[in-house]
DNA sequence: TAGTGGTCTAGACCACCTG
DNA sequence: AGGTGGTCTAGACCACTAC
């Protein structure tokens, strides 16, 4: 629909499959320009698209060029970027969840401040054990403000992000606070590993479009059986 | 000296003033624009600067709104968007290293192709524990190509990025896979801590400018000690 | 329907790298 | 010195949101 896109499309494909070379110098921002029959300005908006992604760097008085890409990482690395749920990533496998608490309660001082809500605020209390294949994967604690939107046990056992995606809420931004810690005995129980086991730990508070932050949720995954990945771009203005 | 980083300041402090409150709308475009005596293109260009840092975000047909401020993060938090090393994320506080190992020796097929080299090309091997006041901050593992750069013991008791930096090589990108291990002998007697004590690792690869490996390192952190904040901006084309 | 942000243009000039 | 990317303009039209 937009040029810009279809640029896009047409120049990461060629890069890609390596139409043009790795660490090679890429025509000129006119001649790509001319090429497509757009504008200079629309090209360097598809090239700072692809620059983000970590695909092309621009040299002023030099040229572009195509980056070295980095080394591919193995499937069972999850992205850190992306929704933490199994759901999102890892939709083509088989996914279950059991419920082992659902409530609601007043919320904690430190909830409140991680919520950004008042005391007399009461938020919904979710703990799940997440399997993936049959076997445990994440233990989740997980915190929302009962008036985002009204839960059930039946939306438990799916995904709540794409219950919530019905619901017109998305998460646009997100803070993720990881660490690791030792399991204690609620989670070595639930997870079915010995107690003082290593896990990793991701905390993390939700925003949606507006800003406001929906839900704080704790997950635990087992040591060797979980990493996460993370792609850092420096940038500067 | 360029007008959108003057304009891109100016706004940002209002934003972090409360001048412009958050959650609120913001003047339109063209406001802005006449009032910066700027075209609308270079005002979009520090919206979007602004976008990408999760201040403002804009709503086609609505406006440009500010973002509700995610909650700070306490100081002992890191952020994981920025180089590993102690230097740089303790530059006020105190760090010394102790070097346990240094030498040269041909790299592992693994460490082949983490930095993508050849069987036959030389990588020095580097183990320090770093503290920071006093105390036992991280064990760091780290290889290095020897031809990215000659090092010795007395540039490893510093930071290792400052020293690459006045050879002009910088850090661009990175890729980080985080996973919990529990200590091992080398581990727990290096750190002071118990076997099969939790730690949390952080195996990096870094880039240089020419999207070259340059450094790759796997760094480990004591449970409770250490934890790392990173913020997700989600951004559709 | 009015008003907002999103896309796009053609062209000018500046800053920087490479020979 | 020549060529490249970086900045910036004034203006047009489109897509979307809110009322």
């Amino acid at each position: 629909m937009y040029k810009y896109r279809e640029v896009y499309t047409d120049i990461k494909n060629n890069i890609l499959t390596n139409h043009y070379r790795a660490g090679s110098l890429m025509p000129t921002q006119e001649e790509l320009a001319e090429k497509y029959s757009i504008s200079r300005l629309t090209l360097r908006k598809v090239l700072q698209m692809l620059g983000d992604e970590g695909l092309v760097y621009s040299k002023q008085g030099a040229g572009t060029f195509v980056r070295p890409r980095m080394a591919d990482s193995p499937d069972e690395i999850l992205p850190l970027n992306s929704p933490i749920g199994v759901t999102y990533s890892h939709r083509s496998q088989e996914i279950s969840s059991k419920v082992l608490h659902f409530d609601a309660r007043l919320p904690t001082p430190l909830e409140q401040k991680n919520l950004n809500i008042e005391a007399n605020e009461p938020v919904y209390e979710i703990k799940r054990v997440r399997y993936l294949n049959g076997k445990h994967y994440s233990f989740e604690h997980t915190i929302m403000p009962t008036r985002i939107a009204p839960l059930d046990e039946k939306i438990l056992h799916k995904s709540i992000y794409d219950y919530l995606g019905s619901k017109n809420i998305m998460m646009t931004d997100a803070r993720r606070v990881v660490y690791a810690e030792a399991a204690d005995a609620e989670t070595s129980q639930a997870m079915g590993v010995d107690l003082n086991c290593p896990m990793l730990v991701i905390e993390q508070t939700a925003y949606d479009q507006k800003g406001r932050a929906f839900e704080y949720s704790v997950s635990q995954f087992i040591k060797d059986h979980s990493k996460f990945v993370f792609d850092v771009h420096r940038q500067w203005y």
